[in-house]
DNA sequence: ATCAAGATTACCT
DNA sequence: GGTAATCTTGATA
C-alpha cells in the first residue's frame, strides 16, 4: 500500500531546509507520480546535493536563466533539465526562496507500477531477473521509467500528482557519503548520499 | 550565427 | 575501462 496515514506527503517545510539536509533526509522518502490510472513509485536510495552559492557544478551558480528558473523557487518543487542529447534528470529544488539550490536524484528503489517502468524504459520485457537493477539505477534512467521530462519542471511537489511520500529516517551508519558523479567542477565536494548496501544504486 | 560543454548511457574491447 | 551518440543551452561575436 502506498497511501496510508503513516505515509503523508512531505510538507513545504521538508524541503525548506538547507539543501544538504534535505539530500540526506531524502534518502529513504518515495518519490510517486500519480497519473490517474497508472500509478508509479520508488524508494530514494541515492542524491547529490547542488547548491548555486558555493557550488561550482551547479546549474545556479551563475544565476538565474531560463533553463534553471526553476531551481529559485522556494523547495519543494520539480526540476527537470535535458542533457547530453539524450537525458532527463530529475532534481528536488530545496531551500528558501532565490537561493538556488536542489537534490538531484540520482537512484530509487522501484517499489511500485514497476511493469509500466520496464515498459517505458525497456520498450520490452525484461531480459533476465537481475535487469530489474538497471531499471532506475542512474538519474536518466529513473526518468524514462517514470516519463519525467521538460514539461514536469516547475511542478509542486505538495501537490497530488508528483510527490514524496514520508518514511523513517535512515540510520546515519546506512548514509554513505562521497564525491559527486559526473562533474568537472567543484568536484571535491562530498555531496552524493547513498544508502550503504543498497543494490539499485547507479554505476 | 557559431561554438563548446554537458549533474549520462549503452556498447565495445 | 574507454568512448561515441546526440542536441539543448548559454556564452561570445
Amino acid at each position: 500500500m502506498i497511501d496510508t496515514a503513516f505515509n503523508y506527503i512531505l510538507p513545504r517545510k521538508f524541503y525548506t531546509r538547507p539543501v544538504i539536509t534535505v539530500a540526506k533526509e531524502l534518502l529513504g522518502k518515495v518519490l510517486v507520480k500519480n497519473e490517474g490510472k497508472i500509478i508509479l513509485a520508488g524508494r530514494i536510495v541515492e542524491v547529490e546535493a547542488y547548491d548555486g552559492n558555493i557550488d561550482e557544478a551547479s546549474h545556479s551558480f551563475k544565476g538565474k536563466t531560463k533553463r534553471n528558473e526553476v531551481m529559485f523557487n522556494e523547495g519543494g518543487f520539480l526540476y527537470v533539465y535535458f542533457t547530453y542529447g539524450a537525458h532527463f534528470c530529475c532534481n528536488v529544488v530545496a531551500g528558501k526562496k532565490n537561493h538556488g539550490a536542489a537534490v538531484l536524484i540520482r537512484a530509487v528503489e522501484p517499489i511500485y507500477g514497476i511493469d509500466k517502468m520496464i515498459e517505458r524504459r525497456f520498450e520490452r520485457k525484461l531480459k533476465s531477473e537481475k535487469e530489474i537493477f538497471n531499471l532506475t539505477s542512474g538519474p536518466g534512467k529513473v526518468c524514462k521509467s517514470f516519463g519525467f521530462n521538460k514539461e514536469h519542471s516547475g511542478i509542486d511537489l505538495t501537490g497530488n500528482f508528483i510527490y514524496l511520500l514520508n518514511a523513517p529516517k535512515l540510520q546515519k551508519s546506512k548514509i554513505g557519503v562521497s564525491k559527486r558523479i559526473g562533474i568537472s567542477k567543484s568536484v571535491d565536494l562530498p555531496w552524493r548520499f547513498f544508502e550503504i548496501g543498497n543494490p539499485f544504486l547507479s554505476r
